[in-house]
DNA sequence: TTAGGGTTAG
């Protein structure tokens, strides 16, 4: 934490002169910066010797040592202004330290926002939250505005429990605070999947006098909810929001109405539908029609996702590019590629042109159906239409040129995928070429591809690892099935119960009784706190051994 | 700051 620094000489030699003039890097925090009339011509020179001091001392023992002899210059504007002339956060902190525990400077507020805006400008917020709590704890009064740029600081840099704790005690400080900075960090809570992190939040804060939640607070929540499959609490939110002086509006109707759909209760979907066409405070729009589409091509009935498409158009109502995709998508999945195309035309000739989104579905279509060259004619029309493929293609194609067993083109497009930097590149898309050469034995292929997923920073998953060991076992290589194992486990790579089983039956085969005491031992300490139960397997070896995995 | 679309393999 001590910045590095030459032995202390009262002469500073002409190469470290810069030391005496250190530069601050341009400071975006609002509460940083000098205000007022700015500091006295003194207490600068006093500032600037005693941080220089600091600066050249090897550490803040021994600079508390030579700083001694003029401690009663020292004093909280002096002490400011000496903070200021450090660049290094860090550095900062450990002047604002030490002059509070060896000199007794008791800091104004302005130097404690000096430090934690600092601090939060390089990244380090549990230390910026110390010194925060400090400023509190020393009775000074916290402006709404630096509480609010600390949360926000802290939600930008994905630091969400330390913004959780601090607006969990705005009350405390007594700030309010915006809705806007409630809803930021109720909706990275609900990105990470922390949806029940933002449910307690603000549940725990709705009652609260210093926050004020809003609809679309509510609507954040209500998604997550949706999300995780949890409709009946999104509807207990939504039944809520009124009595916090919120009124559910298009956006909650249409979340809902995405949520039913999506835990495939297309009928209630529908019900909420009418009943607010009937209320008539909010008609349903393209998005809330577009949503009961995609519910029907999810459970593949496309009649009934074609009727709603024609009440939605004799509504009046225009579809858009979302809702053309999700039908094309619709009937690529059932196999249907003539109303797949047919769909595409109306969309080219009522002037909404394809994305890349159109022509994923259309390629999976074509490659469902066995029509890999069809697909491949879409791939070229992509780039006349200057759209590039993105993770959700390649994978798309690549699964589908290996499920025909035509690796070598499969290992083209991943060749190509290599050359796109702005494309990042998933354990999904070279599962299935991983598992395509180690079914044919090129295991020694295989192993070159995971290289150069590897080489792309792209990890192997716990479908790489296991295919990579079965194949492996398949050859006979059971050291370097045993190797892959250990460096999945090393890796940080869960093993499941089909990983260990399989790689247990083959050792069982190959008459490794010890490797497998191993391997047992090794799952038995990584599925501590495993979802899903234990299952006694395999038969002969969980008899002789007594040893469950999990599944 | 909030609503609808495409990949899921061992």
């Amino acid at each position: 934490m001590f910045p590095r620094a030459p032995p202390y000489h009262i002469v500073v030699s002409r190469h470290q002169r810069h030391l005496l003039f250190p530069l601050l890097s341009p400071r975006r925090c609002p509460f940083s910066g000098a205000s007022g009339s700015g500091p006295d011509p003194t207490d600068l020179w006093i500032a600037k010797l005693v941080s220089t001091v600091f600066h050249l001392s090897p550490s803040p023992a021994i600079a508390a040592d030579r700083i001694a002899p003029i401690r009663h210059l020292l004093s909280p504007s002096v002490a400011l202004a000496a903070l200021r002339r450090h660049a290094d956060p860090l550095s900062a902190l450990a002047f604002f330290e030490l002059s509070c525990s060896a000199f007794g400077i008791t800091h104004s507020a302005a130097a404690f926002r000096f430090v934690i805006c600092s601090l939060c400008q390089s990244g380090f917020h549990d230390d910026a939250l110390k010194v925060f709590y400090q400023m509190a704890n020393e009775g000074h009064g916290i402006e709404e505005s630096f509480l609010e740029f600390l949360a926000v600081s802290c939600i930008e840099a994905g630091k969400l429990d330390l913004a959780v704790g601090l607006l969990g005690r705005a009350s405390e400080f007594g700030c309010w605070y915006q809705s806007y900075t409630l809803n930021n960090l109720l909706s990275l809570l609900v990105g990470r999947n922390l949806v029940n992190d933002a449910v307690l939040f603000l549940r725990q804060h709705l009652h609260s006098q210093f926050l004020t939640p809003d609809t679309c607070s509510f609507n954040i929540v209500i998604k997550g909810l949706c999300r995780l499959g949890d409709i009946d609490a999104a509807f207990n939110f939504s039944d809520q929001m009124r009595s916090f002086g919120c009124s559910p509006d298009m956006v909650t109707h249409n979340t809902l109405i995405d949520g039913l759909c999506r835990a495939k209760q297309l009928d209630r979907a529908q019900e909420l539908l009418q009943r607010i066409q009937l209320d008539g405070s909010s008609l349903p729009n393209v998005v809330t029609y577009t949503s009961v589409i995609s519910g029907y091509c999810k459970m593949g009935k496309m009649e009934e996702a074609l009727g709603v498409f024609s009440e939605m158009t004799g509504a009046g109502i225009r579809p858009s590019r979302v809702t053309y995709n999700v039908l094309i998508d619709g009937y690529g999945k059932v196999g249907d590629m003539l109303s797949a195309v047919s769909v595409y035309e109306r969309m080219l000739a009522s002037g909404c042109p394809p994305d890349v989104v159109t022509f994923t579905s259309l390629i999976d279509g074509y490659c469902r159906s066995g029509w890999l060259d069809d697909a491949m004619k879409l791939w070229n029309e992509m780039s006349q239409r200057e759209l590039k493929p993105n993770a959700y293609t390649y994978a798309v194609a690549i699964n589908s040129f290996c499920r025909m067993n035509r690796l070598n083109e499969a290992r083209k497009l991943l060749k190509e995928l290599k050359g796109r930097r702005d494309v990042m590149p998933h354990a999904f898309i070279y599962n299935p070429v991983i598992d395509g050469l180690c079914k044919c034995g090129r295991v020694d292929e295989a192993n070159v591809v995971v290289l150069e997923m590897e080489e792309r920073r792209c990890k192997p998953d716990k479908f790489t690892y296991t295919i990579l060991i079965i194949g492996h076992c398949m050859k006979g290589r059971m050291a370097e099935a045993i190797a892959l194992f250990q460096k999945m486990v090393s890796s940080g790579c869960t093993p499941d119960s089909i990983t260990v089983n399989s790689l247990v039956s083959f050792l069982l085969k190959a008459g490794m009784p010890n490797e497998i005491n191993k391997i047992m031992l090794t799952a038995s300490e990584r599925y501590i706190g495993l979802d899903k139960p234990c299952q006694e397997i395999p038969s002969s070896l969980g008899k002789s051994m007594g040893i469950s995995v999990a599944m």
